[in-house]
DNA sequence: CTGCATGCAAAAACTTTGCACCGCC
DNA sequence: GGCGGTGCAAAGTTTTTGCATGCAG
């Protein structure tokens, strides 16, 4: 495990991780922490966000056509990905851990774990596409 | 939908993703289409595998550390990735589509689908291990 | 012929890294 | 003060794109 010394930088980062209900990518977090350190620099950024994941106190996840995203909850949750207009949120569900067993059953070597990816459309955009719907409906009439 | 026309690399990039059990980056998709093609371009092989996505006839797959990787089989199966070689292997399980609904009882939009990834030890490093266990153990008497 | 596909090279997008200086412990 | 962290800029990686030419329909 490496050894780190305080930083306000790190710090900032993370909070402001954990503060944010998207999951923002390096750049997104770089032009916030700009606000606060005019000086930041990108590499900054980005040193700080792979510290951080490696002491597991955020986590990376990785998308298809995008950058990495990061995510200040490390609790036990999955993500959700709109393909309306691309924003991650996140997924609460039972814990499914059993497709773990169910997986090994086919497979020779050890299987210890997975991530879900669900993809569909979000809140907004499912609100969205009804009223988009409903004045579509009526100019037809 | 786009138009295609028909063109011997594109046939010769799916026929190669079809056969192989790995799944190459484009950079080893590449490198092979080169003893083919001697004056193919990675940009005409970035070209093919984006459009036989869009397709549907090949999927991308996206994992963290390295670049995307392309999958021939288009079949209902997953993928382990393992943590002591990297590699990406098949993994064919039994459909459970109902954690879609599973997921969509607590998610205010619309659960279309998912995607896993697993990971953890593949056959050879299982194997690997093991032998390498044995070893230790018979030192150690 | 017409126009999509290709090869080539340049550029874009994202991330990492070397180096001198700064500030935490 | 020693050493890890920072800012800055340059470089590395992966992927995309513009353009003239080539080939399929």
């Amino acid at each position: 495990m490496k050894i780190t010394k305080h930083s306000r930088q790190r710090e900032a980062i993370k909070e402001f991780l954990m503060t944010r209900k998207d999951h923002p990518s390096a750049d997104t977090i770089y032009i916030y922490m700009r606000e606060v350190f005019p000086n930041i620099s990108l590499g900054t950024v980005y040193r700080n966000l792979a510290l951080l994941t490696e002491l597991g106190e955020i986590q990376k996840l990785h998308y298809g056509t995008e950058s990495d995203h990061f995510d200040g909850d490390i609790s036990l949750h999955h993500h959700i990905i709109c393909r309306e207009c691309g924003s991650i949120n996140d997924l609460k569900m039972e814990n499914i851990d059993f497709i773990n067993t169910l997986a090994n059953q086919n497979f020779d070597g050890i299987v210890e774990g997975h991530n879900i990816h669900f993809y569909g459309i979000c809140k907004n955009c499912k609100n969205n596409l009804k009223l988009k719907n409903n004045i579509d409906k009526s100019k037809s009439v």
